[in-house]
DNA sequence: CATGAATGAGTATTCATTCAT
DNA sequence: TATGAATGAATACTCATTCAT
């Protein structure tokens, strides 16, 4: 076993680590990465730069942990909440809860995410896409098992996976950008409730059922000519 | 009118600028906005660096002419394809496959707008959310007039333009970073699929009607049991 | 004898060459040797640049033509001035009235005299020092000619003439730095009336005549008492 | 009272920014400021670019510094000649040697001023002016009370700190530019000598004690057939 | 261990000059 | 002859990283 004296040393490295950790979070989210300095962390902290350099080997690597930490953190926070809940679909609703909650709490993680993009275009394992992998097989299973029980219409797994997950990120990253009013409780409500039912009426799905491509309805559609002229531009 | 030399020269000159553009638009995606060197762009093109100051004041406008011009072409895209059909879910759904495919055909496209956030986190208005402001409110418009119409479930139409926004959003950026193998076609079949009809089944769709706040099924629900536990991370 | 059209074609020319010299002139003054542009001088004439080549082979030259013909210009004033006169002490007096009222009429002519020693700090003969040579001897001719006839105290000529070029050089610059409210007349009356009469009075200078070193009074200088202390530092 | 080694730190400090300002005056006097690159008074010095700008911001700045330091060095030593002395005409004297022995000895600080009006003309308060500024005043009073005590001419004082200011600025310069045989104690000695007495002789000036303007003899004048013509130039 | 002075590679931008039209 | 679009050499300044103390 290692000298006691060397245990209280981790421990203190490890401390000090976790605080450079969060005056670099902080700043690169809001100097963005270029404009950060590490002059101005170690500022922040009230330490010299070569202390910096002690807990990681450049600004690089800095930068890289402080954004793994916060996909770390994420995996924590809905393993938390996601084990008090039984039902898979409970479950997975907790968890598009969890997700925004998380970065709605934390708006410069959103931004440690865009600088990773931007910064390290050709990092084999952007920590954001790390985390998804190591976790969206197991929501596959959940979903698969939910469509052989009857209670998820039967769609590739995959597609239900990626659908989701796109739309989760696009919108952590528009909240950050536009912000937007609404809570995060009221942005999950909405986002599973269109998730979940789909946004066609009763009538206009049942017609549905009997064509082949969605999105090509017939001419003969009858309530047509009382909706007005499509814009012609964004989709969304 | 002016003189015809004076013409001429602008017809030149704009076609000089839209050279320097696309070669531009290639190396900034490539090489990101900080690593991307004017000498580079200049030697792309076989002309001198100061040629490029003559038509950009500077780095930053060459890049951020290159970033709202993709988002021009978008537009015009969206406005040819959509301009041809006359239902107004048929124009949204072609308006949903036409953005995909726009991002599809030029990935590079994508990375701009990486960037531009990246790099001008302060910017006033980053093109992309320029442009969604211009398009969204005649969407919305839309979505009111087929829900009177009886076609789209009385969802307030913000929430469904916020979360197509979102999801259309996340896709283009996910499809870029993980580069994924299904067509534009078929991601907007499946993403045109989820949000038309919602993943439930008809059955669970029924069992929920009784329910206030989706996602927080009773302990009772019957199939739970044949359904694996879920895994305790990411729920895309 | 050449062609009549060759004569017309080189008197235009050399309009052309003065206009351009005055535009240059100007704003060589204006903004400095570095930071005056060709560009700029092109546009104040309302011509092309490359016109200003056609006459000048370089900035450089361009430049010190106009610096020289500053020179040539306060020549012929002074000669047309001088040459009314018979006595010589009037015509030295007259001269230095010029030479005053020359760059009190043309600051910026001090400002090109003072950029080309800046800029062009090793060319052989400054046009200030060109000029001054070619004259200089012709006024120490008069001196020694004043002196053998009892005008003047016998003192080296040379020692004149350096001493009273030095006064009006730095006249001149002074002058232009810090903006004096004095006409150049007046400025020409009080440096005549110093160096032709000197600034002692009849009773001092008498009792200097017996000592050696000017300005190495006795400590018995009787009204010693009844001036102030001497300031420390600079004595101009 | 500060730590030791802050002090330490700062005395380090202090010379090396003194080492840098005696390169960088050296070099920017030899090259021009435009020529002078900051990269060779970093070779000079045998240190890294880097640490030139640890002391100065930029390099006008240490140029700037390099110029003021001269007029400090200047007003110190002729404090100290001077403060030696008791008579005002002495001290007077003396101060005019100090100011010819100084740039004589360091000619280059002579190019130094030339750049600094070259290069910043548009800077507030060039060193050479400031520094006159502050010493120009107290000359003033002492040859107002020459003049009360009768030793000198009654003559309005600031014209004679005027004349006396421009001559000494001139000398200077007219001494680094056309490099002359002289010392500086025989060209004190010829100033003082033409100033103190002035150059005409004692019976030109009681003929001239009749007539107003000086310079303005009557054709009359008995000499002048025996003085050769005036040359038609310069006056000096 | 901690520090911060020293380093120097790296790059956007300018502008005198050229030369095809 | 006149033009002005094109050129590219030239240079101050920054800041991540090192290492002597």
């Amino acid at each position: 076993m290692d000298h006691p004296d060397t245990n209280v040393r981790r421990a203190v490295a490890q401390s000090r680590r976790e605080e450079i950790l969060d005056a670099a979070t902080e700043l690169f989210a809001e100097h963005g990465y270029t404009e950060c300095l590490t002059q101005v962390v170690a500022e922040k902290l009230g330490i010299g730069k070569g202390t910096i350099y002690r807990h990681f080997p450049s600004k690089r690597d800095l930068f890289l942990a402080a954004a793994d930490r916060v996909m770390v953190r994420l995996g924590t926070r809905i393993e938390e909440s996601v084990s008090k809940l039984q039902d898979p679909i409970d479950q997975w609703c907790e968890a598009v809860r969890c997700f925004l909650q998380f970065f709605a709490e934390h708006p410069e993680y959103v931004e440690l995410l865009i600088q990773e993009r931007a910064q390290f275009k050709n990092r084999s394992r952007p920590s954001y896409f790390e985390h998804r992998e190591r976790n969206i097989q197991r929501w596959r299973e959940i979903f698969k098992s939910l469509i052989s029980a009857g209670r998820i219409r039967d769609i590739a797994p995959d597609r239900i996976t990626d659908v989701v997950g796109d739309l989760l990120y696009g919108t952590i990253f528009l909240n950050y950008f536009a912000v937007r009013e609404s809570s995060p409780e009221v942005q999950a409500a909405n986002i599973l409730d269109v998730v979940l039912s789909g946004i066609l009426s009763q009538s206009e799905r049942s017609a549905r059922e009997h064509e082949q491509t969605p999105g090509h309805s017939g001419i003969e559609r009858s309530l047509q000519a009382e909706v007005p002229p499509a814009p012609i531009l964004d989709p969304a």
